[in-house]
DNA sequence: AAGTGGTCTAGACCACCGG
DNA sequence: CGGTGGTCTAGACCACTTC
């Protein structure tokens, strides 16, 4: 980031115009796309470093050979994934930022996996009930009506950390132990062309009962961190409804947010 | 054209052909914005329900007498928004959706006021340290230098729901006790100038100590939630660090988060 | 085959920022 | 003032879904 000894510059120009990038009009990939990505690489590798000005669009977009909306196309997802920052006026720039991570629907197992830590899972439960009260509200069907139960243990290094239950809606797909034991639930259900689309999450915390002590290994009033959450396919369906408790000597959610202007 | 009078017709077409949008092409409001905004007021009040069709964006254009891509950038931002789905070859329709709050980076002051509970703080320091070790790294300072540490407790009907801990570089801003006691640290910031951009947040639970149990009004033991987060402007600067305690018995936090597609 | 959204072009004018 | 991004137009062709 060699802030050169040239007193009159204040941001220092961007090496965008010594980047060549790679653009296939053949492939099936969308122009913005692949120039939005090559920009991602770019500045992920530090060949765009932060504070850098990205140079105008028409200049770009002349030079890739490409009309400026595209060009601005794959600028805009970027600025929406935080990484650029434009102003009017001045120009766009690479976004000074330590972490990167976006927030995603938080799926434990990935997030456990993502981690190094080669998540575990024992199913404890997986049949059919009659809906309760609380369920049958969120998954919206009728009370006592039939609702898959799931229950998880999910372990790493052979320690517990969560102890998950989730309710289906009966007949939605096939969860078949096995499977469960080796990926998430998520997983599963987007290979059973489920889409999730969006989610309503609920964190608080509270001190175990002797039970669920017993369960995760801890000791009577050690504190949980609690997760209650519906989420919903692309046609805004309930697709499941969780209630989840993890130990917070072991676990913690992490979020990275973006501010909507 | 208009759909024939089939009764095996799944999917409702929507009032949309009825509805009437005033754009005004003189104001200085985009004209995409307008439509959006005008296009959402009618998912509010239910003018157009979920699952009903929006009709071609080509059709659609010609009506408002916009061109396609403009209409389009409007049906963008909803999509964005999750209020819309488009499929290809399909249509675009409104999601069924009980909740609509999108998450965003959570000001308790402002979540508190929300849901009406009319929130108080009793700022109980405010004044300049050096910077302790977890502090400097996080605020990207040297360690000693100093920041401003400010400790406020956030009250409910008179009853404590959160000790909110918060450290900021030095000289960014003015901090007024009686600002800070009338509202939240973010709209002071917002007010000073500093525009917030991102933020990392760490959220987890533990017992409370005994002073922590007597300054929240809690038992010695009792469950709260913790939050760690360190936010940044829009140049990647960090502009606050805060270390939150809440009472889980008082407090829980509510998100509502859309799958990246 | 017909209809939809997805992508792309080659221009245009405007609003804002800096010197 | 010149340069930047912000907005807008009027077309075009393609990919996908449904009938």
């Amino acid at each position: 980031m060699a802030r050169t000894g040239d007193p009159a510059r204040a941001v220092t120009v961007s090496a965008l115009s010594t980047l060549d990038f790679a653009l296939d009009r053949g492939s099936p990939v969308p122009l913005y796309y692949q120039l939005a990505r090559q920009l991602e690489a770019a500045i992920e590798h530090g060949v765009l470093t932060p504070g850098n000005l990205l140079g105008n669009e028409v200049d770009l977009s002349v030079r890739l050979g490409l009309s400026r909306p595209t060009v601005r196309q794959a600028i805009q997802s970027l600025v929406d994934k935080g990484l650029l920052v434009r102003r009017r006026g001045v120009g766009t720039q690479v976004v000074h930022s330590q972490v990167r991570r976006p927030l995603e629907l938080s799926s434990l197992y990935d997030d456990l996996e993502a981690a190094g830590q080669k998540p575990g899972t024992r199913v404890v439960r997986n049949e059919g009930v009659p809906a309760p009260a609380d369920v049958a509200e969120a998954l919206g069907v009728a009370e006592g009506g039939e609702v898959t139960v799931l229950e998880r243990l999910r372990l790493t290094h052979g320690q517990p950390v969560a102890l998950l239950c989730n309710y289906l809606p009966a007949s939605l797909l096939d969860l078949d132990d096995d499977r469960l034991e080796s990926t998430g639930l998520y997983r599963v259900m987007r290979a059973s062309g489920i889409t999730l689309h969006s989610a309503r999450q609920t964190v608080g915390a509270r001190t175990a009962t002797r039970e669920e002590a017993d369960r995760l290994d801890e000791r009577e009033g050690a504190a949980l961190l609690t997760m209650r959450r519906t989420a919903y396919d692309d046609t805004g369906r309930p697709v499941e409804y969780g209630t989840h408790l993890y130990r917070a000597s072991r676990y913690a959610f992490d979020f990275q947010l973006l501010v909507r202007s």
